[in-house]
DNA sequence: AAATGACCGAATAACGATTTTGGTCATCTG
DNA sequence: CAGATGACCAAAATCGTTATTCGGTCATTT
């Protein structure tokens, strides 16, 4: 049945919270559904939340692997970017594990879900400001603090893709694209 | 002591906010402030939420004034954005009892709260959009959509203001100008 | 006619009893 | 005898009930 018992119970584990969340899985539940006594968790994790560590990082892993598919070099920086977002947004949506955590934290305001929203959003904030640096280097962006510069891109794409939506129809990508294009990259102001 | 009652409801109903918030007023507390029965106050209002609305619409005619004067004609519009959201931003902390709706609605989601809050912010939001307007047939601004870029004006200024400062050193005010006019006006591209 | 405050029902808080849950450990087992 | 087990524990969450508070009314007073 189990070659090994630290990846049943992680596997058990991911499915109860993606089910239940954080506070509605229970050790006993996640024992039973391992089909593990509930001492034996506790051979390989020191304590829920240790245990709740090990699989964020695992889902962080996946999602680093995403953003390093999504951009393809050679493409321009802001297609990069909007490529980066859309996968992050996508990501969110279709790992039941992740989406069920953004849940959780907007709803109950959990603890643990909340810094491990957290966790990934710093992840996919400095893969953007690395990814900004490596523009300014290559003379495709404007000179700019890279931090400000990723921080507000995402405030930015934030905005247009869940906060325009809870008063207005939402944006389609490709609306949501040029919007992108047309305010933070061309700006503005009228060139003279 | 009172020419008139209503005023003196109006004024320890508005300490009473100003001190414990919308849940933490009662009417009783308001009566005693004003010295007058609960009773009567129900000659005046139909309701504790009727109540509320009319001070709401108090603030809302006050931060209009502020709003009026913020923006003198013919400066550059970008200047008159960063004025009125400077002016709209101190106006948030100065104003005790905005600042504890403001408090009230994070802390606690007081469903009150919250839609006084909102009522203030589409106010500064269609002004916005009016002094957008205005500027694009002017030729001050690129032709655009007036609502989608006040939305997005008011997401940039709040991110730089706020959000930014959850997490890092606050930006001072010159720096928020500058970051204002090198991202949302000059945009980020390389001018070609 | 207008002000008052005792009074009402509904909502909320306070409280203790009960259950659940994360974590332990003496015991069992392969 | 390493490692698995589940009864067990203290702390926390949940639940049901009682007590209090609050918005709103109205008979009475001024």
């Amino acid at each position: 049945m189990d070659g090994n018992r630290q990846q049943a119970i992680v596997d058990a584990a991911k499915k109860s919270l993606a089910l239940f969340g954080y506070k509605g899985t229970t050790m006993d539940q996640v024992a039973k559904m391992a089909n593990v006594s509930k001492g034996s968790i506790y051979n390989f994790f020191a304590s829920k939340e240790d245990l709740f560590a090990v699989i964020v990082e695992d889902m962080v892993r996946e999602l680093e692997s995403v953003l390093h598919a999504s951009v393809q070099n050679g493409q321009p920086v802001f297609t990069s970017l909007h490529h980066v977002m859309s996968d992050v947004l996508q990501f969110r949506q279709e790992h039941e594990l992740l989406a069920k955590l953004y849940h959780e934290m907007h709803e109950l305001g959990t603890a643990a879900a909340n810094d491990a929203i957290r966790h990934i959003d710093d992840k996919v904030l400095s893969f953007i400001e690395r990814l900004i640096r490596q523009a300014v280097q290559q003379d495709q962006l404007k000179p700019c603090d890279p931090e400000i510069t990723a921080f507000l891109f995402m405030r930015f794409y934030i905005a247009l893709v869940s906060e325009w939506s809870e008063r207005h129809e939402p944006l389609d990508n490709e609306m949501i694209s040029h919007l992108f294009q047309f305010y933070f990259v061309q700006g503005l102001g009228i060139s003279s």
